[in-house]
DNA sequence: TTGACTTTTGTCAGTTAGTGACATTATAAT
DNA sequence: ATTATAATGTCACTAACTGACAAAAGTCAA
C-alpha cells in the first residue's frame, strides 16, 4: 500500500485490471440480484442463488455488499451521499438562505434519481412489498438528516436555530420523500422536478 | 371457540386464567428483554438469553413477539395505532379542517409519549444505536401515513388534494419525529407537547 | 372429580443471513 | 521469475427465525 497513489493516479488512466474486475462483479451481482428479485421475488432469493448465478461463493457477496438489503438501497444511500456532497460545494459567495441551499440540494436529489428513472422503479417496487427494505430505505434518506443540518449551519449567511434548522430540514426531506413516491407510484412517467418544486413552494 | 364471549365479556370480568398468564408473560418477556438490552447491549443479547432469564423455549419467545425488534418497537406502533383510533372517533359534528384534526391528533399521539417516557427513553437509546432498530422505528412511525391519508380524506370537512394531503400528514408527523427525538435526545425532561405545538405552528 | 376439548408450550429439525479464520489463487511490482 | 499484495473459496460457526408434532396445561360440562 506504498505508493499506488503516485503509480496508478498519476495519469488518470485505466483503474488497473484488478479495479475493472472488481467493478464488473459488482455490477454483476447487482445485476443479477435485481433480476432474481424481480422474478422469483426478494425473500424468495437467497444469498446463495445470486452467488451462484454470478458463479462466486456466497461469502464473495458479503464482501461486495454488507447485506441482502444493500444491494437495493446502495443507490439511494449514494444519491443522499452525493446531495452532501453538492451542499458541501455550493458556492456561497452570495451567502445563500438556509432554505434555498435546501431546496436547491433536494433539486439536485431529486434529478440524480430521475437519471436513473428504471434502477429506482424496480427497487421502490420490492420496497413497497418488504418491510425490512422499506425501513432501511426510510433510513438511508433520513440518516443523512443530521448531516444536512449540520452543514447548512456551518454554511448558512446567518446562524440558524438548531430546533428550528432541524425541522425545516425533516420537513424538507419528508417532502422529497413524497415526492418521490408520488412519481414512482406513477410508473416514474411524470416530471419528479415539477413535483417537488410544487411541494416545496407548498412547503414557504 | 363457541361462546366464550358470552361467558366471559357479558361480566366484563377477569379475562381468564390463560389470558392473565398471557399478559403476564408477555410482560415478563419484554421487561426481561429490556433489562438485558440495557445491561449487555441488544445485539449482545440473544433471544436465547431473554428466553433463559424467563425460563421460556426460544420458540415461545416467537410466539408472543414475531421479531427482536419488535419487543422494542411494539409500543411505538402501539401509540401511532392508538392515533389513528383517535382520528377515527374525532367528533367531526363541527366539520373540522382537515390539518386541525391532524394537529389535535398528533398532540394526542405526543400525549401518550409523555405518559410511558421511561420506556420510550430507553428504547429510544438503543433505537440510535442499532441501525436495524432505528430503520424498524421510522417504519413504524411512518407506515401509519397512509392511514392517516385515507382517515382525513373521508372525515375531513371539504374534499382534499390527494397529493397535498399526503404533504401535508408526512410534514407533520415528520415535526412529531422530531419534536420526539428533541425530547428524548434531552432525556424526557422538557415538555414534549410544547416542542410539538411551536413546530406545528411554524408549519402553518 | 373425571373426562373430553382446546390452547399453549417444548422439542426437534431445518433454512437463511452474516462473520471470522485461513489456505489458495490471481494480480502487481521488481 | 519472484516476491508481495489483494481477492477468492472453503470451512466452521452464531443467531434469527419457521414448520411440524407431541406433551402439558387450562377450560368446561357432566
Amino acid at each position: 500500500m506504498s505508493d499506488t497513489a503516485l503509480s496508478e493516479q498519476s495519469q488518470a488512466a485505466q483503474p488497473s485490471l484488478r479495479e475493472r474486475k472488481k467493478r464488473l462483479l459488482q455490477e454483476a451481482i447487482e445485476q443479477a440480484a435485481l433480476t432474481l428479485f424481480r422474478q422469483r421475488g426478494y425473500e424468495q432469493t437467497a444469498i446463495q442463488d445470486i452467488a451462484e448465478a454470478v458463479m462466486i461463493s456466497p461469502r464473495t457477496f458479503f464482501r461486495y455488499f454488507p447485506s441482502k438489503e444493500e444491494v437495493l438501497l446502495g443507490p439511494t444511500r449514494a444519491v443522499m451521499q452525493a446531495g452532501l456532497a453538492y451542499l458541501r460545494a455550493l458556492p456561497l459567495t452570495q451567502a445563500k438562505e438556509a432554505r434555498a441551499a435546501l431546496q436547491s440540494t433536494l433539486l439536485y436529489i431529486a434529478d440524480l434519481y430521475q437519471q436513473q428513472r428504471r434502477g429506482f422503479l424496480l427497487r421502490y417496487q420490492i420496497a413497497r412489498q418488504v418491510p425490512s427494505v422499506a425501513a432501511f430505505y426510510l433510513y438511508a434518506l433520513l440518516e443523512a438528516e443530521t448531516a444536512f443540518c449540520d452543514l447548512l449551519q456551518e454554511r448558512a449567511d446567518e446562524p440558524q436555530n438548531p430546533s428550528q434548522l432541524r425541522l425545516l430540514v425533516a420537513t424538507h426531506i419528508a417532502a422529497l420523500r413524497v415526492a418521490l413516491e408520488q412519481w414512482l407510484d406513477g410508473g416514474g412517467q411524470g416530471d419528479l422536478l415539477a413535483l417537488l418544486k410544487n411541494h416545496l413552494k407548498v412547503l414557504e
